[in-house]
DNA sequence: TCAAAGTGTACCAAATTAGTACTATTTCAA
DNA sequence: TTGAAATAGTACTAATTTGGTACACTTTGA
């Protein structure tokens, strides 16, 4: 399995949910915490880093709380997922910081890690947060529109 | 950043290697830890995988060792990479074994979680052990007849 | 029959991750 | 003006996962 961190996964609930009642103006940390049953000082971990990276905007204090800063249909799967990773790569080598894979200098297949990475990370973007909001129980393609569209049965390999 | 293990990466290493010398009819474990500048161990272990994959044949004895199973243009980065991961998954909840997750029962977003991962799971496969073998110095995206082709600068988030 | 190769199991050490605790800061409203 | 409710930041611990190694066994060809 390519891993994904458990609190990213949790991260992609918190987003989802928030997208789902983007209606609410404005969701406390306990309140998340309620609704996604997750603990409340994980919530808060997870909040305060979406905020760092941008994802979401804060309202300190009495009253206070958190909202999504654009809209669901304008945040990636990629984006929500590369605050808790970092950018999407597969190995260190496809990243640009060098110097962390002892095979570097003479790494046969780096040029190509960046390809596999690059492939991932294409799929990753294009699943917007609105994608998730709306439960989907058909399996989906993208269509040509870049629109996601409902399919009976299994999704094929290619996605275009 | 979404991690692959090392060892995975490895067995990508080796396999690449093994395509770009299938003229060679054999590679024993201590030619290809040689050649990959690997722990002799790591590469046994890494090549016993692999052959349990089904992705190599081996041969035991002396004069014995290790070839691949199938054309590298058969072989997808997919195959190589689930040998070591398991099922292509992003997250638990998107495999098929169920119980795995405390949110499960209620988990507001399981079926998207399947879409995320079919989404990565449809680019790995489009790449082929073949494409690896060939260093590509430049960015590459898949044409409408399943060949890679030679991009200059940036290939863009849709891939077809 | 011996040496060179693969096969299988088990284990240890290191690194990463998840989770928690605690404190500081901000802000609204009574 | 003061207290309560909320976010913000830091640091630590425990659990899990991963990487790597060791060792005994099996097969096979010269």
């Amino acid at each position: 399995m390519i891993r994904l961190g458990k609190l990213t996964d949790y991260g992609l609930v918190l987003m989802t949910h928030m997208a789902q009642n983007h209606d609410r103006l404005l969701h406390t940390a306990r309140d998340l915490a309620v609704e996604a049953r997750l603990p409340l000082p994980t919530v808060s971990k997870l909040l305060k880093e979406l905020l760092q990276g941008g994802l979401l905007v804060s309202h300190r204090g009495l009253k206070g709380g958190y909202s999504l800063a654009r809209k669901p249909r304008e945040i990636s799967v990629a984006k929500i997922i590369a605050v808790f990773e970092g950018p999407i790569a597969l190995t260190e080598c496809s990243t640009d910081i060098s110097g962390l894979c002892d095979l570097e200098p003479c790494c046969p297949i780096k040029d190509n890690q960046r390809i596999i990475s690059q492939a991932v990370r294409g799929a990753l973007e294009k699943v917007m947060l609105s994608d998730l909001s709306q439960p989907l129980h058909l399996t989906t393609i993208r269509n040509g529109r870049g629109n996601l569209v409902p399919t009976i049965g299994f999704v094929s390999g290619r996605m275009q």
